[in-house]
DNA sequence: GAGTGGTCTAGACCACCCT
DNA sequence: GGGTGGTCTAGACCACTCC
């Protein structure tokens, strides 16, 4: 009985997902060129078509190739990296990075939204939004504020929430269910609330995220600021 | 002959994907919890285990499901969203915007690297990098300021490579094979010379990210630092 | 019109991991 | 040990789109 070190199966998808990086990478394939059809490149690796079809739609994902039906695959000619990032929900966020949680509640109203809130969430016309601020901290330390508009005539329950305790990013997470929405980053000069509220002294470039929730529907359910305390990284692998 | 407006093929990968997302949005299935096996749903579904195995997949890949060789397919608790985005190349993100490209050289050396950026790139000791200072505008105005270092023990190409045309950033694009590395946000005062380069007058936050390139062998190949004009918004969709 | 990718099927074997 | 997902196969039909 031998020992396989680095035995290659060699008609796993996997398999040949590698094999054509590698091809893209020595610039075999140059870009814009046109690659094999499935079947040849199946007779070539001695598997299924199935089983190319699977390798490729992968690396198409990753945004490396370009497939159409009748136009055959295409090495894209700009390969624009794409990374994907997992949205951290705070507290785990913060418990991760072996730190201690904890969460105070700032103010919670039911409000007219200004104008900008009004154009992110096109509420209906004169209806009051719930406007809740909270502050997230690591080890004691502020670490970020959450600035957050909620639309009670689309998700009623939060009208009756209570988030003395829990905060908003932590409620929703649990009682509204997946759906889409965007984001944005950006970088900010401190306020004088949020310097005080931080605990910052001199005035300080704050990193800050805005995110918009909608439903099946496409309403929006609520916007979010986050403003984070000076020095915060948001870091992604690629 | 009848015309089907929306006749849903009963047994499509995307049909099984949208019931089965539909059964967790209506909490038919609860987080927590545990799917029927593969081999029920087709059941019921009416449709190979192929089928079902891949919208499962899909969801899964989503962050939705979490699935085990014994241990089944489970609701996950938390569902931390995914996010993905393309990471722009700096002329098509301008272009795309509408406005006009154009690029000014900064200067070109080369040096031995700052400790921050030995620790980044770890390069070999005592070797010199190259370091590439140039500006992106859009419509003639400052957007954002590229501040790159490069190995050239790992890229041999770059030392012959002139920047003052080609920006590093499209250069790398095209000459350079897509590879891992990581990626990180952060907001920064600006810097008297970051002021001047970008023509403004107060001290503003500036959004900035800082990005590192590795080959396949796990070596650093560049550093790159951009820093953008005030106001700038990174935007993502979900 | 015809070639290419997109997908479904039915069956099979395997790898993992819980009990 | 045995059940579950992970994957491969061979064949088939379809849908899109380029020519």
């Amino acid at each position: 009985m031998r020992s396989n070190t680095s035995r290659l199966p060699t008609n796993s998808w996997q398999s040949v997902e590698t094999e054509v990086l590698n091809r893209l990478r020595s610039n075999y394939w140059m870009p814009g060129d046109l690659l094999p059809t499935e079947a040849e490149l199946a007779a070539e690796f001695g598997c299924a078509r199935t089983t190319v079809n699977r390798a490729l739609q992968a690396i198409a994902d990753d945004g490396l190739l370009e497939r159409k039906r009748k136009g055959g695959t295409r090495v894209v000619v700009h390969p624009t990296r794409k990374a994907t990032f997992s949205i951290p929900v705070i507290r785990q966020e913060i418990e991760s990075k072996e730190l201690s949680y904890s969460y105070r509640f700032l103010s919670q109203k039911r409000e007219h939204p200004p104008k900008t809130i009004r154009a992110l969430m096109n509420p209906a016309p004169g209806v009051r939004l719930l406007h809740v601020k909270a502050l997230h901290l690591a080890n004691e330390q502020p670490y970020v504020i959450e600035n957050r508009w909620i639309d009670t005539t689309i998700v009623p329950e939060a009208a009756d929430a209570n988030f003395r305790n829990t905060s908003p990013n932590q409620w929703l997470v649990e009682n509204i269910p997946f759906n889409g929405g965007d984001l944005a980053f950006s970088a900010s000069i401190a306020s004088d609330e949020e310097m005080s509220v931080l605990e910052i002294k001199e005035s300080s470039a704050l990193f800050t995220t805005e995110r918009r929730t909608r439903d099946s529907g496409n309403s929006t359910i609520t916007v979010v600021r986050l403003v984070y305390a000076p020095g915060y990284r948001m870091e992604i692998g690629l």
